[in-house]
DNA sequence: TAGTGTTTAAAACGTATGTTTGAATTTCAT
DNA sequence: ATGAAATTCAAACATACGTTTTAAACACTA
């Protein structure tokens, strides 16, 4: 089958070459060149840019999505950490398609360009898609978080996807940056490491009224 | 004077369009005509559509960084904590021309574009022009963490710096979101305050081993 | 006021983009 | 093997972009 070939090839190159430069300076020229196959493929195929970039991030939300309602189901009622409940989500994320640390950090930048370019169309579709499966982990997070006021809780479920998609969106250069400042060579799965006890820290956190 | 007035008004416009679509979305034609100028005035006064990138983020970065420099003199060897040192950077940023929220927001927006857009030139343009500045605040950042492994410090102040531009690039639809979902009205201000204790629990954060 | 340098104006240039077209080719069930 | 459907291909289309050009309008000194 050519077909699936030539679409998985286009999915291959417009997810590297978004995720390096973003959706506008990436042209369909770009990718089709990169993905060995006819400019007009992409249109054929998926009708537009705009459904090729939904693509993109269905190709890995999907699988993710399933996987990761299924897991909620089982953990329902259970006695949970907010290190324990980061740890499910990013297991999750690693057995989705998304096991290669490299596939992992291309998709971290994907979704933290999913924010700052938000299309408008892209923020839509992802919601609709996917909004579902959010709210339900925030229930989660609710649940371990009884001390938090509502307004707290909101504000530091975004400081800890903040802090998370922007570091890993641009890991690569960031370990580069350590490598050369500090000499240390890292991994991806370091820098998770290391992620995690800020994240369920500054979730934790408690007001200091000391001004 | 004709000159400045247009030179402004190319700023203002650029800076308001940027900070809502990002660089390569915005045209040169978008910018003056929200602008109300010629086309060629864009390339006359500032040569090219790269320079007058780097000059909406030069317009506040010069003082900033000259007012933070300065900041940095006065409290050499004091006792800090870590919500003290932040609260210094913040201050000196709303003394800086970002004394309104809504100008803030904008700042912090092209401070997130900066990185996720990161055109080559200006990453280079930035540390190049400002690259010390920041070196220094991270020896202070240095003092009053000498329990964290350098590694640790890293990685630690990106994720605050990843929470803070990430939150507040969308600081906007994010208190909107928040008034609809939870019923409160919230102003950019609550926001740094709930943002501060946040960043200082995260790099305060001691490692947790019970897997 | 005359003249010089600076700024604005309208138009065009060359290039790159997303998309569409219609013919050629391949695929595959009959 | 044949014919219909699916796919690929080269080419062209229309549009938008950043930049350049040339002339007009302006500001200010002498």
């Amino acid at each position: 089958m050519a077909q699936k070939d030539t679409v998985e090839r286009i999915l291959d190159a417009a997810e590297d070459l978004f995720s390096e430069k973003g959706f506008a300076e990436t042209s369909l020229r770009n990718i089709t060149t990169k993905a060995g196959v006819n400019l007009a493929a992409v249109n054929y195929h998926f009708g537009s840019k705009k459904s090729l970039i939904q693509a993109v991030f269905a190709r890995y939300l999907t699988p993710f999505s399933d996987q990761f309602s299924s897991q909620l189901d089982l953990i329902q009622q259970q006695e949970r950490t907010p290190e324990q409940l980061l740890k499910l989500l990013l297991i999750t994320l690693t057995k989705s398609g998304l096991e290669n640390p490299a596939k992992f950090a291309v998709f971290m930048r994907l979704l933290g360009l999913a924010y700052s370019q938000g299309q408008g169309h892209l923020r839509k579709f992802l919601t609709s898609e996917y909004g579902d499966v959010f709210k339900r982990y925030m229930k989660e997070i609710n649940r371990i978080t009884p001390q938090l006021t509502p307004v707290e809780r909101f504000w530091r479920i975004h400081f800890m996807l903040g802090a998370a998609v922007f570091t890993m969106s641009s890991v690569d250069s960031l370990m580069a940056m350590a490598d050369h400042d500090l000499g240390i060579e890292s991994q991806v799965k370091d820098v998770v490491g290391q992620l995690m006890p800020f994240l369920a820290s500054g979730l934790m956190a408690v007001e200091n009224d000391e001004s």
